[in-house]
DNA sequence: CAACATACGGAACGTTGGTTCCGGTTGTCA
DNA sequence: TGACAACCGGAACCAACGTTCCGTATGTTG
């Protein structure tokens, strides 16, 4: 018996002695919107002083919440993909199995595409996103999943791909579109193009 | 009059005046060749150093080559591309309009496939291929949209894309599936489904 | 084979950028 | 309100990396 079970991967019971002074807690928020526009405006190689400029700090202050440039990133990166995860989860609530299923696409293209910057950027640097947030990724991906099966049920898609073809396809094709300098009608035509390519060959019966 | 003609700055009739030593050009490439194998293993900011070194040769040498890092990879970029611009343009003698188009798009994904690394490594670092090599990009859509048309106007492909979305698609699709640490068969799979999208919704009459 | 220009290697330089340190400031709690 | 701990700013430090320089080696030409 356990009592209180570990909650954080870090040591039990990490909860701090305290909570955050006010203004450091708003400083923190500060500095990791800071950080995802200069990182999506700029790449990653930017110089960690602009974005602690850029949120109204001094670097100091930044390595205080975050002890290193990459933390920085994995923190980022760990409150995009959980938004991406629960608007998944949320899709699966649609009655309707077709609509499910390309509507979550489509939004999740949308999605990508305005965050498309700033994946980029930080895959560019070598963070892994998928690694990096297992958590979030997994809820995602098991997600898409049901949201697949439904589909494929109802006869709507092809049964031969799984979650992890989706994703990679919207967010690839998404990548390349801006890659090749799609505009954003372009790049929906792209992901229409990715969805009947998903539906079934031959209608359901 | 001037004799002879200042030098150039790569104007008409460029032929140096004098052909690289020969072990001039045997470092040229060796170099070439070591850049693409580092910068797709390790990321273009590896430091040039290692690129030498793998080259068994010095900076000093490296730099008499390419003046500069960004030199370097404007040579391996061009080198590429204009590999592909010329698949692209033999596909075009196949006389069948279908598997001339879906041929060259699978090579065209594989070819991307196994450069992938060092493209993203590129593009990672804010290198814009398609602008560093215009001339043979140019070729390469142009190949590219004379087989669009050709497979269009046999009924073979929708009417509503160019040139543009195939390559973005493609290449994103490539990038989207390594991203998600797909292997070759699935890779293999994603284009199928991106072909099935490129197809005529109703087939022809 | 001699003589010269071309090419080579790698130490040294200057800059850029991540990280640390510490004196001053400010929220918080009694 | 006073005292303390948490927090802040930004100058300074240090390592990494692109680039330059120059003495030495080597292909080439006559």
């Amino acid at each position: 018996m356990v009592g209180e079970r570990a909650i954080e991967t870090d040591g039990p019971e990490s909860a701090p002695a305290r909570a955050m002074r006010a203004d450091a807690q708003k400083n923190r928020q500060r500095i990791l919107d800071a950080a995802a526009d200069v990182f999506a405006a700029r790449g990653v190689s930017v110089p960690i002083d602009l974005v602690a400029e850029r949120a109204g700090v001094g670097v100091g202050t930044l390595y205080r919440h975050f002890p290193t440039k990459e933390a920085l990133f994995e923190a980022i990166v760990e409150t995009k993909v959980d938004d991406l995860a629960r608007a998944a989860e949320a899709a699966i609530d649609e009655p309707d199995p077709d609509p499910a299923l390309f509507g979550f696409i489509r939004q999740l293209a949308r999605e990508a595409s305005s965050k498309q910057d700033l994946f980029d950027a930080l895959d560019s640097a070598g963070i892994d996103v998928k690694s990096r947030c297992a958590a979030s990724m997994e809820r995602m991906e098991a997600a898409m999943a049901a949201l697949l099966a439904r589909a494929a049920a109802a006869g709507a898609v092809r049964d031969d791909i799984d979650a992890n073809d989706v994703l990679g396809l919207v967010v690839g094709t998404c990548h390349g579109a801006r890659r090749m300098g799609a505009d954003d009608a372009a790049t929906e035509r792209l992901i229409g193009i990715c969805c009947q390519g998903l539906r079934r060959a031959d209608p359901a019966p």
